[in-house]
Parts: C-alpha cells; structure tokens; sequence
DNA sequence: GGGTGAAGCGGACTTGGGTCCGTTTAGTAC
DNA sequence: GTACTAAACGGACCCAAGTCCGCTTCACCC
C-alpha cells in the first residue's frame, strides 16, 4: 500500500491526459453543475453558480468545456454513459441476447424515454446536444448493426440516422406541443422501423 | 385618389391588425436586418446594429420579435413564402400536374436546398426556426398529403415528420462534418421515402 | 530537491441579449 | 379640433456568457 503502482490509467481512447489539477476540477464542475441543476433546474443554472459551488475561477469552467452548451454536453455524456452500458451489455431486451427486432423496438421506446428525461439538458446543450456528441455516433452506429442484422440492405449509414432523426428532442417537443403523446409517437416509429426492415 | 377606400387590408388569418407606426417599423427592421446578414452574415448581426440601421430603439427589435431567434424566424419566414408559392402552384414536378411520387422527389431535392442555403439562419433561430415556425407545418402538411395520394396508410402525420426530419438542418450538418456529401444524402433519402410509400 | 516550461488558474473586463418604465403617438369618440 | 386611452417607443440598465492576461502549479528532468 506504500507506493503501490497504481497508474493513472492510461486508457487506451485517452486524449493526452489531463494534469491532476485539472482533473481534479474537472470533476467538481461537473459534480457541482450536477447538484445545481438538480436543485434549481437547468435554466437558472449559472456558469458563475457552477464555478463558485465548486470553488474555482470562472475561467477555469470555461477552460474545461469550452462553454455552457460544452457543459451541459458533459453532463448529458456522465447521464449517458450508464444507459449505453445498459445496450452494450445490459438484460435484453435491450441488452444482448434478443433478437434483433426486439432490441430494435426495445432501443427506440428507451431512447424516447431517455431523450424525454433529458429533455432540459438537451435543449441546453443546443446543436452540440443533440448531435456531434459521442451520444449520437453510439446510438446511429448500434442502430445500424441491428438493421444490417435484420438484413437490411442499402445505405445503412444513412437509414439508421433517419431512424432516429425523428426522436430528436426538437421533433418531440414539437409533437408534443401538437398534443401527440408518446404512445403514438412510439407506434409511429415501430411502423416506420418495419417499413424500413421490409416487413413485406 | 382623394380618398380611396384602400383598406388596410383586413385579410383573414391576420392577428388584429397591427398599428401603422408598428407595422413601419416591422418592415424597416425586418429590412435591415435582411441587408446587415447580407453584409457581415448572421453571426455578426447584432439587435443593436439591426436597431440602429432601422433607425428604431432597441426596445422595439424585441416588442415586434421577441427575442433575436425570433427575428431570425421572421427572416425565414419571409425567405421561405416564395418557396412555398413554387411548392404550391409552381411548374411542376415541384407544383401541381406531376405524379406524386415526382412531386415528392422534386420536394425533398428542393428542400434539402433549401436548408443548406438557409443554413446560418436556422441555426441562428434556434429551436424557433426549425421546429413549431409555420414553415415546418407547411412542409409537413405537404408530404402528407402526397404519401397519402401515393396510397400510404397508417399514422400519415408521423410517418411524415419522420420523412422530414432526416432533412433538418442539425442532422444535415451532422452528415457533412462526416464527410457525407449531398448527392448521397439525396440517395439515402430517397430510398427512405420508398420504403415507406412501399415499393414492393 | 531545485530548475524549467508548459499547462492550468482566476477574476476583472467586454460584449450583447433582454428588460423596464417614463414618454410619445396613433386611432377613436365627441 | 380636442380629449382620451391603449399601444408603441427608446435607450438606460441589468445580467450572464465568454475573453484575456499576469500569476501559480504541476510534472518532468537533471
């Protein structure tokens, strides 16, 4: 226990890593960002709140994540990240060991859910939100190994981004605004995921 | 001439007619603001400049607009009725007296255009301009009526949304960093569009 | 353990969106 | 023409995002 070599996990993915100070801050923003948003919500959470909880400059915040909208990306990745364990390795339906059609379906109710749980973020976080993070090439690129598992043929690449363009935060806000509710928009995206398998 | 009985033209779906000076400025600002994006672009035009070019107070931008993603709303709006009147009594295949299935292709090419072109100032209206602005429900009362002419049964009005969402500006954007051109982005839709009208 | 340089830090400062409220004006009724 | 009111106006003001730069700290190497 004196000097055990316990490295500082130089995963392989990693991106330079950070000096332990940075670290350090960094997971105090994002904790702190967390505990604000969870006690006044996302909108009246404040970058200067956020540094001032967590005890560091401001600039220090805007170092880290670039802006509000990086911040919020951040929080959404830390979210994320436990419900893409779930698909990668979770109990099926979602998880593996289903067929693929049942992990289709159970993927797109889940993301809905989790897209709508994460509403405020999402909104938050903008453009950089919803699409370019991490978030989003897990999702297309598991989408679209269950189509091609599903024998589906053609620019999958681009038929998986269509399928799930429509569970966009944007998309459902404004269907819901319309006063569809989720049951019909989950019956929707069944119907359109069968006609692009190929039901016929 | 003397006195024309020249109403203010009380057309229908009119919101209670605005007051003159209100309505002087709505154009005087909604022009400027259409030449100073035209100057410096839409990331450099500030509700201040657009203010100050209008000869209005600032105070004004934000009584007629709201908000700058509203007044960039508004510029799409006036940008986009000429498209509309193609889409709706234009030379075919966009307009009327052409197959639907041509109709739909033309207008899916042309929006897809038509969003690139208008691509700084979607994103500038934030979730204003792509979703809930007037023009969204143009589009997708447009391509539901012509699946429902090319036979397609179902819940139309998602099946819809879901055709158009592909072509928003965020997932278009999202393509493009990857290196997706627009050529194949067209072919992917396209095949899209098939499936769900039902090729078989 | 001391020197070195790059990375990180902090908080004053700038900028621009959005609000507020006292003043002005269009439209109407007499 | 005058009186009146609701709407519109304008620009000073406020607030929060984002920048800047002189100072500090970490990590590494003699």
């Amino acid at each position: 226990m004196t000097d055990l070599p316990l490295l500082p996990l130089p995963l392989a993915g990693e991106p330079a890593s950070e000096r332990s100070d940075a670290a350090r801050n960094r997971a105090a923003l994002l904790c702190s960002a967390q505990a604000l948003v969870a006690q006044c919500g996302v909108e009246d959470v404040t970058m200067d709140a956020v540094a001032a909880h967590a005890g560091v400059g401001k600039g220090t915040v805007f170092r880290r994540f670039g802006s509000r909208a990086g911040l919020m990306v951040a929080l959404l990745d830390q979210n994320e990240s436990h419900w893409q364990a779930q698909v990668i390795s979770g109990p099926p339906p979602l998880g593996p060991d289903a067929p693929p059609w049942d992990r289709l379906e159970a993927f797109g109710r889940s993301r809905l859910e989790t897209t709508i749980l994460h509403g405020d973020l999402l909104r938050a976080a903008g453009a950089a939100g919803s699409r370019s993070a991490p978030a989003v090439t897990f999702v297309v690129q598991h989408v679209q190994h269950l189509l091609r598992e599903l024998g589906v043929t053609g620019d999958v690449r681009l038929l998986a981004t269509a399928l799930m363009a429509p569970l966009e935060i944007g998309v459902l806000d404004e269907l819901r605004t319309k006063g569809i509710d989720t049951e019909r928009v989950i019956h929707g995206w069944l119907d359109l995921a069968r006609r692009i398998v190929g039901g016929c």
